[in-house]
DNA sequence: CTGAAAGCGCTTACAG
DNA sequence: CTGAAAGCGCTTACAG
């Protein structure tokens, strides 16, 4: 039924080899025959299949996206970058979805072990973008360096220390930037709720990285910091709620504070919740500043200040760095860190 | 680098026609052979590829899910449930997105024909799943019958008065629902926002159905059908806000009304903003109900009664319906419509 | 019970 | 300037 390669070679009397130069512009074929073999592809409409054109080659043209969910705009918004950019490429997108939440269970984990070892072992892929935390770092790491195209968009930091390609977000300066936004804006007392420091026994680079920014931003303004002021959430709503309340019920003792930098909008919007329930308004009692710029932060009222990341260009810059390791075997890992924008609305305002 | 048949072969000192027969669990193999051939794919972590085992049967193996972006809720929950059912088959996932807005300009529609075409001669797919309006639609159902497979999803009706299988949500009984609440809370004048019901010279089956479902609850309640009370959107949040306001203004001089069916959340959100504005409490002075289940109608205050559409569940009955296309070619169209559900928040109360 | 051979749709040396 | 042949990794008759 679909047109093959053969077809078009019978049709224009020549074999396939002559069809294949002709598609590929490859020299030595005489100016009639091209023509002519021009004309009837462009009559049949046929269109090589990219699975077939890497078959020889020992490839698939074909890359993989694999992430832990589509919940959240994060990961909708680096697949769009991703198969925009991929559009105007000879490769088309295999699309994984591990559906496990995260932080993930041990069980969780053992799943996407497994989920990822089939994808790689079955070889249907020339490489794969993950944005997928994964317990088994060393294995990437070293199916890295054994040549597997293979790169990172990080969210939660959890692949940063390792030797391979990495694009994520400047958290510590997006930190910096927006709680030097509220110290512009004359606030002294500025709280933080930080996303959760550690998760098992590592780190969340993401968490840490914002949290220094805000220090920095505090000591380069002559501020003190003060600990009273900093609770753990965990990126939840529920968390930024009760993380706020635990602030509140602290500060009544101490000097209180008149503003909040939530490390994250979900967090940010728990918190003004808790705040409007206790009659604390925003942005007059308190300034609020998030983290992430998720689509509802322009909705609710008022509308969110925080922090944008540019997911779309992360997503388009990772397919770069795959296309370049699968077509040039390029091996020096690279980092690259993406710069955050402040976008300010209305839930801060001069003290 | 990556493991074939062949290597297991070698390994186990058997042609490679055994190992498949092994793989495939076909009869007639040695136990001892079968057990050694078993082990070492253990071992190994052998795992077939799905497209060299299409190649010799003239298929891939995947199937692909073209939509037209990933813009709001819908097209990100229909790909999760495709992603999902498929995990479970032996079928991979292409993802291909065209990028456009819909309403679809004829230069967008003529680019995103042009995708298409490409996507179907290039052969890389067993089966498709749009969820992406086209003109051509003559073009696309002729395919079908020509036994490509095809499977739609409609979130437009674009598709329904077509011979093919569709899966569709029920815009006329959660319309009727919808009403039906408002009347339950003794609402009398209920105004309605509809969607744009023609795009070019085609009626929008969405919108259509939707003021069918508004008709239909008012006649069997005894309640008149006053057009008054009608104003047309286009399913953006700014012709909920205007719509409104045309509606209000025209109250004026008529008798009024106290509830309104927006035709999709969006239009609601608009609408309650305007409200807002002109001083009218939600639900106290009007009651709103959207139709959608967007993520945000959780958050906005007063959360907003919705219709919910099971377009998860749609995306997973839409891959069986293409599996069974691609494995039994069996062609009878189908049209599968879901039910919706009503989903009671804050924004209706009893008159 | 097992294997050699052909074939799927391309490309790439190689020969002419 | 052009084509025959081999090969990529599987499966499927077919032969033994």
């Amino acid at each position: 039924m679909r047109l093959t390669i053969n077809d078009i070679a019978k049709r224009a009397g020549v074999s396939s080899t002559t069809v294949s130069r002709v598609i590929n512009n490859k020299p030595d074929v005489d100016t009639k025959t091209r023509e002519n073999i021009l004309k009837i592809i462009e009559e049949t409409n046929y269109v090589p299949n990219p699975i077939m054109i890497g078959l020889g080659k020992s490839k698939t043209n074909l890359v993989g996206f694999f992430t832990y969910n589509l919940v959240g705009p994060f990961r909708v918004e680096a697949l769009r970058g991703i198969s925009e950019r991929l559009s105007s490429s000879q490769y088309q997108l295999l699309f994984y979805n591990s559906n496990v939440p995260f932080p993930t269970t041990p069980e969780q984990y053992e799943r996407t072990s497994r989920g990822l070892f089939e994808i790689i072992n079955k070889g249907s892929v020339d490489g794969l973008i993950m944005l997928q935390p994964v317990n088994d770092k060393t294995y990437l790491a070293e199916l890295y360096q054994q040549g597997f195209p293979l790169v990172f968009i990080d969210d939660w930091g959890y692949m940063s220390q390792f030797d391979v390609p990495v694009v994520e977000v400047d958290n510590y300066n997006g930190a910096l930037q927006a709680v030097r936004h509220l110290i512009g804006l004359g606030h002294q007392r500025i709280a933080i709720i930080t996303g959760p420091l550690e998760v098992g026994s590592s780190a969340v680079r993401t968490s840490v990285d914002r949290l220094a920014g805000y220090k920095d931003a505090l000591k380069e303004a002559g501020l003190p910091f003060d600990s009273a002021l900093v609770a753990q959430g965990d990126f939840s709503e529920e968390s930024g709620y009760s993380c706020i309340t635990a602030l509140l019920d602290r500060a009544e003792t101490a000097s209180g504070f008149t503003a909040l930098f939530a490390s994250n909008d979900l967090m940010a919007i728990g918190a003004m919740n808790a705040l409007n329930e206790r009659g604390l308004k925003v942005p007059d009692d308190m300034s609020v500043v998030g983290f992430d710029d998720i689509p509802l932060d322009a909705y609710i009222r008022p509308a969110l200040t925080t922090v944008r990341m540019p997911v779309k260009e992360m997503g388009k810059l990772a397919v770069e760095m795959l296309i370049e390791q699968i077509e040039c075997k390029t091996l020096t890992a690279k980092k690259v860190l993406f710069p955050t924008e402040l976008i300010i609305r209305a839930s801060t305002k001069p003290r």
